[in-house]
DNA sequence: CGCCGAGACTATATCGGTTAAGTCATCCGA
DNA sequence: TCGGATGACTTAACCGATATAGTCTCGGCG
């Protein structure tokens, strides 16, 4: 099957090109007549722009990118991540942009696809997400311009647009409740020390146990399950146990909740839980926890509705900081006395 | 920052940028010193071709479509997907051709899809999966000519390469050996009945079933952990209840252990049960759950390496077929007398 | 009546590659 | 010693858009 080009529809409307282009991009230089007489022919022989043209002429290659550097094994049981594409899809359909998605072995794998993309230019701006402490990947943005929007703090995020989450006031949020509920001694189990986000939490996490009296405890996981048992067993063990541990995923957070159950403990009379992203997950196991429900694919509709607007050197409209709302389940309840 | 283009090149070896294309893509019409001195010259400059003069000039645009129509929020939770692009960026990246990945609401909006992709030269093939009873979407890419290659069952692939699971012959191991352990009445929550592999394995089930000699009683799921604690339930409270169950995702399998353990059922001494998809999910719950494992890395990389010799015009190198493996765990056992 | 300006197009250059066709110089064999 | 083949390039067309500079016609106005 021939696909039309620009051509096609200039010879079956007698004009040039030229003509078909001002008329279908809206510009000046054609009668309304003309106009619509090559729009009815456009419609007809189903006529859409070639990519790689329009990219070659207009400097512009139609399509963002984002890259995932966290190992596929974890990634592929959070939902987080394919309900973050679904929602940057629903805006980017309508441009229309395509995504390149790609996951990556580690930070300079992304960095150098980065430079292949650019190099190549086949990206018009890039997602970027989980940011880290000493991030390598800003001087690399930078340097090649490429447009940028941050789905972390605007604090770390120089000159780029950022998307974000209030994670120190979900924090906050969460530590209230358990302490309104009678919690003194409470665990945190973390994601990767070296994300950014990770780091928010931790501070949030110290300062808000300091002001409340509470005593925090705080372990690093990496976001499998695995780690979130063996760390929950440990919580466990300690001889000033916590009555509830505040965990960085649902993963983590269901892993730990059989591990507790295994060695004994009952949710949540004597162990609370909560999750920090909510997700079907949450729901699937008994008691069904207690979790930090964020809007993902709002989130995702936000970070592409900026770097549309940065992509085409508009000023991007300020930041966006929404806190997640803590969806109570049966995980959480008063300690046992 | 400016990109180098091959006429950037050219001048600094004093040639034109015609012999620098003859020397970049190993092509007779230059001499093997100019060769080396321009691609010593490309490597410093660090010098890769626009994408989108390649996509123009050469009529193909280095990028492949994957188009995934289930609701994204049972998707999320379906490691599946994620360890299948993993694999298959592991192939396209050496090649370099990017992944186009998108979420869509319904078959119509998917075939709309492909043929913008069409229309717009955006690819140069498409990975197809979730192959349905009278998909419609065969007919639009032949019609397209957009090369294919199809995640399934090869019966159904008609002219396009495929790539697929032997799910009959997993259905019968899972069936001998849980009638090995004594079971007689085996339930099964399936897929969407609309998928055609769900369909593969419920004949499967029925005339292994009858080969056995057992019970199998079916019931028809949506990838949700609602369903499969729904139907779960329903099963359970039959006259004749299954002593063992085998869901079609992960997903369903764990959420029917939940709802099993709820009503009072243990498991495996009462009630066994088997996931069709392992993933980690099934070691983060107690008992950890058999399942069927796949390589599926292994599977997305595969049918990478097909659609790039199909959209190159190479023969494709036949079919692929791996039997799941059954990786058993705690949540099979004899049933109680 | 003739000049000016605006509107409606056309002609053409351009983006950065690939590739067919053309131009030399060199070497080989009869 | 000369015709022809070969190698090493160059020239130029092409892919399908966009955008700028012309061209032509017509209407208005002094």
């Amino acid at each position: 099957m021939k696909r039309p080009t620009i051509d096609d529809i200039a010879r079956r409307a007698n004009v040039t090109k030229a003509a078909v282009s001002f008329a279908l991009n809206g510009n000046p230089g054609v009668s309304a007549g003309t106009r619509e007489r090559i729009l009815a022919i456009a419609k007809d022989v189903g006529y859409q722009p070639s990519s790689a043209a329009r990219a070659l002429s207009g400097g512009r290659a139609g399509a963002f990118g984002l890259v995932i550097d966290r190992p596929a094994r974890s990634l592929g049981i959070e939902p987080f991540f394919m309900e973050l594409i679904s929602g940057m899809q629903s805006e980017l359909a309508r441009v229309p942009i395509s995504l390149l998605f790609t996951l990556a072995e580690d930070q300079s794998d992304e960095i150098a696809l980065y430079r292949a993309w650019w190099a190549q230019r086949r990206v018009d701006g890039i997602f970027l997400v989980d940011v880290r402490r000493a991030d390598r990947r800003w001087a690399v943005l930078e340097e090649l311009g490429l447009p940028t929007v941050v789905l972390g703090n605007p604090r770390d995020t120089r000159d780029f647009a950022a998307v974000w989450h209030d994670d120190a006031a979900a924090m906050r949020t969460v530590l209230e409740y358990l302490a309104g509920l009678g919690h003194k001694r409470i665990g945190r189990i973390g994601g990767l020390p070296a994300l950014r986000h990770t780091q928010i939490r931790n501070s949030a996490f110290r300062s808000v146990c300091r002001r409340l009296g509470l005593t925090g405890t705080m372990r690093s996981g990496d976001y499998t399950g695995e780690r979130g048992a063996v760390l929950t067993r440990e919580l466990l063990a300690e001889s000033a146990r916590p009555t509830a541990i505040i965990y960085d995923n649902d993963v983590m957070a269901i892993a730990g909740l059989t591990a507790a159950q295994q060695v004994g403990f009952s949710v949540p009379s004597e162990l609370s839980i909560v999750a920090w992203d909510d997700s079907p997950l949450c729901e699937l196991v008994h008691p069904a926890v207690t979790a930090l429900h964020r809007d993902v694919p709002g989130y995702g509709a936000h970070a592409a509705r900026q770097l549309i607007a940065a992509s085409q050197g508009k000023p991007t409209s300020g930041e966006y900081a929404e806190e997640p709302e803590l969806t109570l389940r049966g995980s959480t309840g008063r300690p046992r006395r």
